[in-house]
DNA sequence: CTTGTATGGATACAGTCGTATCCTAACGCG
DNA sequence: CGCGTTAGGATACGACTGTATCCATACAAG
């Protein structure tokens, strides 16, 4: 065998360059000549790599579905004990605002994939999954709440996460229009939750 | 003076054909001949009533705007009688929701526009233009209503207007994408308006 | 009727696009 | 040491882009 290189490495520096050129010119100044620049490899590498336009779009769509993944994950493991289930509303609707400016990048990068995925098929398999995903999760999580008595009885779990990631994405949008900033979103987002959960406390409190 | 044409009438026939082609296949798919085909003239005719393609897209935000600005009018004026602040609130973030099928067009190519005015700074200033009008008027509603007594007076009316514009603008987006239907959508809308001002009345109470 | 201008058909141009092909250099393995 | 495969450089193809130009026609004004 002759010189082995690192395929996965190879694509995710190119997905990464992908999703540079995405997020700071848009999806439609994305070219396979572009990315190749923004790589610092010549054409024939990219082609090389990705079979095509179509596969190079979906991984990074899926590259960003990963980051968002991990700050949560992130974000909920800085948080020292369990959460309560209003902090893991807060980690979860807290990443999905732009916050520094790497979040930001990757907010303007998904947004042009959502609209991207409204005329596109394929993209939008993939590009759907995460939010299902994260619906789900938050509507179980709710509904376990609401078990244990940790929210009013009346509430629908469903109706309330559908409000709030519709809340958090509509905020996202009008903070990358700088319309808000990152601050009046977050204050937004608690104020919901305070009228969701009690006044805020992140941690569960002591047993007894 | 050899035959005259209307131009403003042309202008229109052609942005209505652009905005098609945006709502259905996205703005990446709108170039010069594609508008041409689909209003059944030539290039030529589009490029003699539009400079650029540059000035053919903001005519189309523009008629975008003026079409949300109609639908408010008309939805307003729907309602016999003196409009309530809850009424006037529900009238406006009514119509930011998809309804029927064209508002459902309109929606899309307003989303594809959003996007790109995320990278576009000359898009960005035309697009703005409405939502920051719509935030204003509905704040000094909102400000005014608060004065009569018609909400809480802890509340404060430009975090709450913000927040119901987010919501609104999340909520198309999950409805574009079929997550969501039109009336769990509305539903989520009302009782958001519910908690703001009391139950729901769209028709101010007769005096005394 | 002639004339000048508004209208638009036909065509061309220089770029850029995604993709395909040809060929060479590098290097692990027998 | 070659042999064969992998990694990529160089180049080309046809399609499509926005824009410009040349020219014909139609029609109102004189």
């Amino acid at each position: 065998m002759p010189r082995q290189v690192d395929h996965d490495e190879r694509r995710r520096q190119l997905t990464d360059a992908l999703l540079r050129i995405a997020s700071t010119r848009g999806l439609q100044a994305v070219s396979m000549r572009e990315i190749a620049a923004e790589a610092g490899v010549s054409l024939r590498v990219v082609q090389y790599y990705f079979t095509n336009k179509q596969a190079l779009l979906e991984s990074g769509l899926t590259e960003l579905g990963a980051r968002m993944d991990r700050r949560v994950k992130q974000r909920a493991a800085a948080t020292a004990g369990e959460l309560t289930p209003r902090g893991v509303f807060a980690a979860v609707l807290g990443v999905i605002l732009p916050s520094d400016e790497q979040s930001r990048l990757d907010s303007m990068a998904w947004t042009a994939y959502y609209t991207a995925a409204l005329t596109d098929p394929a993209l939008a398999a993939v590009g759907l999954t995460l939010p299902n995903a994260l619906e789900n999760f938050l509507t179980a999580r709710l509904a376990a709440a609401q078990q244990a008595g940790d929210i009013a009885p009346d509430r629908d779990p469903r109706t309330e996460v559908a409000g709030l990631l519709a809340l958090a994405n509509g905020l996202t949008s009008s903070v990358l229009s700088r319309q808000r900033s990152h601050e009046a979103a977050i204050e937004i987002i608690d104020y919901h939750l305070d009228r969701l959960f009690g006044p805020a406390s992140t941690l569960r409190p002591p047993p007894g």
